[in-house]
DNA sequence: GGAGCAGAGTTCATCTCACGAACCCAGGAG
DNA sequence: CTCCTGGGTTCGTGAGATGAACTCTGCTCC
């Protein structure tokens, strides 16, 4: 098996780990993704400390999943809040296939706390589903086949 | 909004991060799906220190995401393997997420290091796709509407 | 115009966790 | 008997996480 032998310093898994994998990054998108924009809030609702939530926001910011815009509250100072780039929205399937996962095996009987649905007039439950360019719908990660591209050797 | 006053600890994300989101955690199941199954193999792929694996890894059985199992090589004393269950094959869906996005954004013009296709006849390239039970494909997070299930008041 | 306040951080002491190197233990080979 | 190899454990150090306290800024209220 030539599962060995590939790059996986190139691996983009671990990349991706790298840029959203610290504690609190993937909870902080997740917020960001229900809607929730000003420092403050993610604070209340998150419950992380400050400085990690500073240090966290401002990687993202730095990663280009976030954007610092300026906003002024009317009859307040100017402020800023942080809001999702195309970048950081094309995580929200990772945010999904964990949610799916702890549905299924940790909500133990009682319904998962948040439900995720078409927005419009389908407003049809919304799901994560594997699937080939032929269409077909796979059930299990056992049919798949891993195909390592070597950027030397192209051998089977 | 409703964004605000859902029940956070209850969260699958943060559940499912508990389980999985300390370092190496999905690294070790990334290898486990591309057929790993011995301790030393894991310590030569990852280069993770010896500690840290044999902690994970048992947190890891001790979650069944991985089983223990004996084995033993012809003329070799006994040893143990581990081998992905059902509930840790269920997580194949996070780490092709991460590393669609780790594709996507980190490859920068060089092709993905490692292929998906449909094991069989199919052989076609395999992704991940958010789509509703209406049949719709979605195509960004933004047309996903989460709805809160309070476990007490069930008000729109 | 000064006092008080809130949002958004920074600083600091402590604690946990990750790291690499060294050590250990069992059984087979020579 | 000694060496080797797979599969660990132990240990000292250093990086990162934590909560509490402090800072800075521009409001509003008196």
């Amino acid at each position: 098996m030539s599962e060995a032998t590939w790059d996986r310093s190139r691996c983009s898994v671990a990349g991706t780990l790298a840029v959203v994998g610290e504690k609190w990054s993937l909870l902080i998108l997740r917020e960001a993704f229900l809607g929730v924009r000003r420092f403050a809030d993610f604070q209340r609702v998150l419950g992380a400390p400050r400085a990690v939530l500073t240090d966290r926001l401002s990687t993202l910011v730095h990663q280009e999943l976030l954007v610092r815009v300026p906003y002024q509250a009317e009859g307040e100072r100017q402020r800023h809040e942080y809001r999702l780039t195309a970048k950081g929205l094309d995580l929200y399937p990772t945010l999904v296939a964990l949610m799916e996962w702890g549905d299924r095996y940790l909500c133990d009987e009682s319904p998962a706390p948040l439900e995720l649905r078409h927005r419009g007039d389908c407003d049809a439950p919304v799901h994560l589903a594997l699937s080939c360019d032929a269409g077909h719908v796979l059930g299990s990660a056992r049919e798949v086949r891993p195909v390592p591209r070597s950027t030397e050797v192209s051998s089977a």
